[in-house]
Formats: C-alpha cells, sequence, structure tokens
DNA sequence: CTGTTAGCGCGTTCAC
DNA sequence: GTGAACGCGCTAACAG
C-alpha cells in the first residue's frame, strides 16, 4: 500500500503514475498540468487532483532533456573565503532565484586544475550559462574554449577581448571619496592605501589623484602602499601624523585600514571628524558601523554588480552575447567619520 | 562545415555523433568511454579520439534520468549574509566537490514561502539529498514532509526529533573557554555575552558557568547579555570595570563583542593580558587578529561541520540515515589576548 | 477534446 | 567483440 507518496523508500511519483490514478493517458495529463488548452475543465481537474494525491513532481531531468536547456546556470568562484565574492554571489542567486533557474556553485579554491574540473562537470550537465567570479579585480585567463555556453565575468576582468566583463569602478570610486573630502571642506588630504599589487588599490589611488589635481590641490605625503589590515593602518597614520601633522583627512584603502587609522587617530588625541576625517573602502558593514565614530565608506555595489552579471548573462543566453569591460557605479554612505568642518 | 566543435552555436556533440565519426554503434562508444569490458583496444582508441575531436561531453541529465539519480544535492540557506553559512556551505561544498556531486545553492532570505519554492524546485531537479543550513543555532522547523529525499539540518537543528541535525557544541564552547582563562591563572571571570535571544547566547553562558562552579568558583559580577555589537562590547565593559575593578579577565559572547571590550580597557589603562585577560568566541580571522593585542578566541569549527554535514548526508543517501543532533566540538585559538599571569 | 506515436541522449540487456 | 532494441520521464506532433 503506497501511502500518499509522502513517505520515505517509494520511488518519486511519476506522470504516467498520475495520469493512471486520473484515467487518462500521459499525453493529456501532460496537457492538463502544464495549463494547456483542449483539456476538458473537468478532467483537468480530475489530474490535478491526483498530482496533488501523489505529490507529484514533474522530473526536471527528463523536461530539460528534450527542451534543450537545462534552466541551470554554474556560479564559479575562486574563493568563498575572500568577503567580495559573497555579495556578488548573493546578488546572482537572486536575480536567478527570481525566475526559474537554479544555480550550481563552485569554489575552485584559486587552483586552476581544480576549475576546470568544475567547468567540465558544469557543462556535463548542460547549464545554459555561466558566471565567474574573480577573487581580486586584476584581469584573470578566459576560461578553456571548449566551452560552448555564454559566460559573463564579475568582478575580475577576463583577459580575452572578446569576453565579457562586470567589474566595479575603482576608478571612480576614488574620484567619489576625494569628492566627498573636498564638499567637507577638507583641502590637506592623505591616502594611505592598501597593497600596491592589487589593482584596486591602485586604481583607487589614480582616481583620487584626478580629483584631487582636479581641484587644484597637491596631496599630502606619499600616498602609502602596504597591506589590507589594521596594523598597517596603524603604523602608516602614525608614521603619516609625524610627517604631516597639518593633515585634516586621510582616505584609506579599505576598511580595514581605516579601523587601524582611527586607532592612532585616537591615541594622538586627534578628534575625528572635528580634527581629521576619515574614509575607507567596501563599506563593510560590520567593521565600518562598530568603530568610534562609525566609519564613511565608499560601496561597491557588489550586489547590484552579481544582479547585473546574471542579468547579463539572460541576455547572452536568449539573445546575442554582448562583449567588453562594463563598470558599475559606486556609491559614498556617509557616517560619524566624516563631515563639514565648522 | 563545423568545426572542431569548439564554436558557439553549433549544438553539443552527443554520443551517437562520436559513435558516427568512429564509426561504430552507440553502444560500443558508449563502453569504450566508460571503460567498459569486451571492447577491442584499438576500437576504443578509436571512439577515444573521436570523443576529443568533438570535444565530447557526456549529457548528465540522460545519465541521471537513466540512472534514478542525479549526482547533485540542495544547499538551502537562510541568509547567505550572515557569516555563519559561509564556512558551513564552504566545507559541505569541498567534501561534495571532491566526489561528483554538483550543489545547487538556494537563499531562502528568511522567508518561508520562497524557502518552499526552492525546495519544490531542488525536488524537482531530483537531488539527491538537501543540506538545510540555519542562520542561528537555535531550532527551526522541519521542512515541508512531502520531501523524498534524505535532509541533514546544519548548524540550526530540525524541530522534529526524527530529523538529522549537526550543531556546534555551544556549551562546551563556554566550558573550554573557561578552562583556559583558568589555565592562565585567571580566577575573578566576568561574563559580557551577546544576545540573550540566541541559544548560541545562553548555552556558551550555561557552559562557562558550569566549568566556574567545578572549579569553585565565583564568576565577577551577573551575566551582562546585550547585542552581539562592538558597541556593547564597549559598554559593558565600562560598567564592569565600575562595579568590579578587581576583574582579571572577561569572557565575551562573540569576537566583536571581545572587540569594543579590548577598547574600553585600553581607554582605562588596563593592559591586556597582564591585568586583564579577553577572549571571545566564532574566532572571525580578519577581528581577532586585526586587534591589538591579538584576540583568544573559541573556534566553532563551522567549515568542519559543514564537511560532516555533507559526509552524513552521503551516508543517508546510500544507506540508513541516521536521526538526532550530533554535536561538533570546537576549539580554542590562543592570541596575544590571553597569557598566564606571571 | 483525447489517445497514440515519436523521440530528447544515454546505458544496458541481449542476440549475433 | 559488436550492434540492435528497449526504456528512463516527459512534451510535441499528429490521429482519432
Amino acid at each position: 500500500m503506497a501511502g500518499p507518496a509522502g513517505s520515505r523508500g517509494a520511488r518519486a511519483a511519476t506522470l504516467s503514475d498520475v495520469a493512471k490514478l486520473a484515467g487518462v493517458s500521459v499525453a493529456t495529463a501532460s496537457k492538463a498540468l502544464n495549463g494547456r488548452d483542449h483539456v476538458h475543465s473537468r478532467t483537468r481537474a480530475r489530474v490535478l487532483e491526483a498530482a496533488a494525491q501523489l505529490s507529484f513532481s514533474p522530473n526536471s531531468l527528463a523536461q530539460s532533456l528534450l527542451a534543450g536547456r537545462s534552466g541551470t546556470v554554474g556560479l564559479l568562484t575562486s574563493d568563498l573565503v575572500g568577503r567580495f565574492s559573497l555579495p556578488i554571489l548573493m546578488g546572482a542567486e537572486d536575480a536567478f532565484g527570481a525566475g526559474q533557474v537554479s544555480v550550481f556553485l563552485c569554489d575552485a579554491r584559486g587552483d586552476a586544475i581544480r576549475e576546470r574540473h568544475h567547468v567540465q562537470a558544469l557543462v556535463s550537465r548542460r547549464v545554459d550559462g555561466l558566471i565567474v567570479v574573480g577573487s581580486s579585480t586584476d584581469p584573470r585567463p578566459a576560461l578553456a574554449d571548449g566551452v560552448d555556453v555564454p559566460v559573463v565575468y564579475a568582478y575580475a576582468p577576463s583577459e580575452a577581448a572578446g569576453d565579457l566583463s562586470i567589474v566595479p569602478d575603482n576608478i571612480g570610486a576614488g574620484r567619489m571619496a576625494i569628492e566627498h573630502l573636498l564638499a567637507c571642506g577638507r583641502s590637506r588630504i592623505a591616502h594611505i592605501s592598501g597593497d600596491r599589487d592589487y589593482s584596486a588599490a591602485r586604481d583607487r589611488v589614480a582616481g583620487a589623484a584626478g580629483a584631487l589635481e582636479e581641484a587644484g590641490l597637491e596631496p599630502v605625503g606619499e600616498v602609502a602602499y602596504g597591506t589590507w589590515t589594521e596594523g598597517w593602518g596603524r603604523a602608516a597614520a602614525g608614521l603619516l601624523l609625524d610627517r604631516s601633522p597639518e593633515v585634516d583627512a586621510v582616505l584609506c584603502g579599505s576598511d580595514q585600514v581605516a579601523r587601524g587609522v582611527l586607532d592612532t587617530l585616537r591615541d594622538r588625541g586627534r578628534r575625528v571628524p572635528e580634527d581629521v576625517a576619515v574614509m575607507g573602502f567596501d563599506n563593510w558593514e560590520v567593521v565600518a558601523t562598530g568603530s568610534r565614530p562609525q566609519l564613511t565608506s565608499v560601496d561597491m555595489n557588489l550586489e547590484e554588480l552579481g544582479r547585473t552579471a546574471a542579468r547579463a548573462l539572460f541576455d547572452a543566453i536568449d539573445d546575442e552575447p554582448a562583449r567588453g569591460v562594463r563598470t558599475m557605479d559606486c556609491r559614498v554612505v556617509i557616517r560619524g567619520s566624516t563631515a563639514p568642518l565648522s
């Protein structure tokens, strides 16, 4: 006695089970369930009830096999542990989840071999498309070209010019940051950046330098490159205060660096934002809101970037694929660490 | 002229394409590619070459349809944004990725409707199993019982007794923390916890209280419940120092709280760890290593928890499903904020 | 309106 | 050793 099909063990109900129970053919059952025309409403009702009774769930595998598309996409990340992949991934999952597509998640852990392995598996599962999320904004090699499905690169652009990449606008971010500090009436602005090996650091510096120059201002001291850590922020801020005590604003390469800078300013008795304004990049919520005062930061809109990548992939699946690098705008989130000079 | 099948547009090569090119039947081609016996080695070589030439990739959809299992699992999270889901997810992905199974990622965003929607989609895609990752350690409702595949609950246990859940041992974590502080020679220990509404907070407190009692010690002051924030840590530490200046160790409900406590201790001129030892929970790397001094913390081993959940699901798919709640051990990660009294 | 037929791509019997 | 035939579950043509 098969119960209401709810229990363990019994294999899932199939369309022909439903048809049998409803006393119709599988074709009719199919039409009824899919809301097609040419089915008597009473018949349809009977089929629906039978399906409900069996808790029938159509086998997507069979549907996909027939339709030639699976309604799935692959999301390939280089390192989940990095906190930049996650919001992108959320945005993409969000954009897809709203539709009908399911997402395969693969973490290559920065290993090229593992990446090929995952790509092969995804191709075999007939994903309709692929999003490749980089771990830094530096360009990365394109996927092996045995891949026949549309690919969108997110965060890290592809090295191949023919590919479509969606990346944050770090240059614009640097520019916006300086413009905000200028709007706060600051004019003696120093820049403590992060790791020089990252294009994100260099681009932000370039944007900031450009905006300063346009305003006819000289930066205070040289740009200080180091690491993306609080410790670096503390150390660099100490040096900065020793050499250029006149500074009235510090732009930091990341929120973590900014936290370190805040610590040193506090230790040295400089008030923030009254004496010195501080701001960071990334708008890492818990870091930016945990400090005293809370930290003004440039949000890179990564979740939106993920959504955009997903939509671009959608388009590429249906229509012609787009090409080139598209940059996403950032936005300044103002908190207590910056304020107009009174 | 179809090129080496690498280009866009042309539909993926099928087994019969390979067979045709190799001049054999699909049956033979299948055997050859799958390494079955009873195929002449020269024939096999010919098939393999044909497959390579066409960059043939077997259609997993068809294979799954035939085999009755898809080699996929669903990973259902409540909130990706929370930082606890991620390591669990990584561990699970790791354990599966090593094998042959691909992972569907679904984020329900704490919405029950969306969760049902995702579960329905996963069932329809014939996942072989499901891992449900909670957003807190508080018990959560079981999935609707129309689900015929094995389910393992991770982090948040299922409310239904018959389900299998893998959760961190917060009571043991509290106990281990106190034992470490005792080993450092501390005896006047206060506890600044997190949000009382979380069982994680209450369990850690319970474990800590038990260990203190066994050591024949009274806690310093009442346990202070608040929020999981730095701000709460700063405020609570201020109160604590006012009322119980004799304190020589503070156990904090989380690393964030501990960061706040460190700040206040520094402001008040208390040396860490010489005068007061401080430790937290979660071992959130960047938070714990960014502070001065670096923070001793209890690591909840979430990645291992994810791996364990994955393995448990594996077992449940093949053999009989296990039942009940399994707790995972934690471990103390010692850094500069705790040290023996000299 | 309903039922029968023919595949989607593959692995697995069985004959040859 | 090899190949023809069947079926996994489903939908899209037709035929009735």
